[in-house]
DNA sequence: CATCAGGGCCCTG
DNA sequence: CAGGGCCCTGAT
């Protein structure tokens, strides 16, 4: 089917994340939808990476310790990096895997909570991540929607398949993402064929918007949220639910939760209130509870319960999640 | 076999 | 601002 790429220059370098920092729950996420993109092991992350017409192969290495932990990252690429194409490389892999946050006062303000404080200390560093671009975000949240998590995964694997490009480095292959100009010009019969249905035109639209440099992510990133925000919803078949994981993820507002979807309803219901999941609270309720209880990070709060949820169902455990999933 | 909701969003009235 | 329609799929 599809013929790899083979990545032959390889150049290395280390990040020193700020500590504390925890490789596993930072560099995977078990609750994230599986893209054929990168692979997890424990102390290590292959990933794929577009960066400007460049296809990069990327090795995370979990090197040093928690308290001071050191990042190996190695970079297998078609030509050799300049220094600074290395540095501009270094500075946004920093942006993406949030290697500089501070933690200090999210992990001072919720010591004493009787139910985050005890993940705290499981995750010890984690932060949130989003390893791809803000364009290949968009492309996840489009196929997330009104979908089961099984038919997300078939439609994402198949537009790799089509429009990706198979990269072979450090003995993985993986694909990497298309870019928005090469989507903008398919056929929306086309791009039906592949099962994605009524999406075809949001991909189309999305990408066409890229492509012509309407929306522009470096210089997003410095704008206030309301702009991003009012930015994204623009986007033909972007709502408030995938702008909502836009501004958490992609532009780091912990601070951000406005739209809670039914399944993540029956899940918070269940974990914050220990209700049936089939009669879950109220989306309002729920806002409250998170919005005063988490103050002044619900999200991250959110995030650390929500990790330990789905590794605690990696471990084999959290059965009443199952059905809530739907795989 | 038919019907329906799903990890939403657009468009219409 | 409420509600129908949308691609497809698995569940019922």
């Amino acid at each position: 089917m599809s013929i790899s790429l083979v990545l032959p220059v390889l150049t290395q370098f280390e990040l020193i994340p700020s500590a504390p920092f925890a490789f596993d729950a930072t560099f995977f996420k078990p609750d994230h939808f599986p893209t054929p993109d990168h692979v997890w092991q424990p102390g290590v992350r292959w990933q794929t990476m577009r960066w400007g017409e460049k296809m990069l192969g990327l090795k995370f290495e979990q090197r040093g310790s928690v308290d001071a932990p050191v990042l190996g990252v190695s970079v297998w690429s078609s030509a050799a990096l300049t220094q600074a194409q290395q540095a501009d490389l270094a500075r946004e892999l920093t942006y993406r895997y949030n290697l500089d946050l501070d933690l200090s006062a999210f992990y001072q303000r919720f010591q004493a909570d009787a139910h985050v404080a005890p993940l705290l200390t499981q995750f010890r560093g984690m932060r949130l991540m989003n390893p791809g671009s803000l364009y290949e975000y968009l492309m996840i949240a489009i196929v997330l929607q009104n979908a089961t998590v099984r038919r997300t995964v078939a439609m994402m694997r198949t537009l790799m398949e089509t429009y990706g490009t198979l990269l072979e480095f450090d003995g993985q292959t993986l694909f990497a993402f298309w870019l928005p100009e090469e989507l903008a010009v398919v056929s929306e019969a086309d791009l039906r064929t592949l099962k994605v249905g009524y999406r075809a035109k949001s991909f189309l639209r999305v990408s066409q918007a890229f492509a012509k440099g309407e929306i522009d992510e470096m210089a997003l990133r410095s704008q206030p949220k309301e702009t991003q925000r009012k930015a994204l919803l623009g986007l033909y078949g972007v709502g408030p639910a995938s702008v909502w994981y836009l501004l958490v993820d992609v532009f780091h507002h912990l601070d951000e939760l406005n739209t809670i979807s039914p399944w993540e309803q029956k899940i918070y219901s269940r974990l914050f209130f220990g209700t049936d999941p089939e009669s879950p609270l109220g989306v309002e309720t729920l806002r409250e509870h998170i919005l005063s209880h988490f103050s002044p990070y619900p999200m991250m709060a959110v995030h650390y319960v929500w990790e330990g949820l789905f590794w605690e169902r990696r471990n084999g455990g959290a059965e009443w999640l199952a059905p809530l999933i739907r795989l």
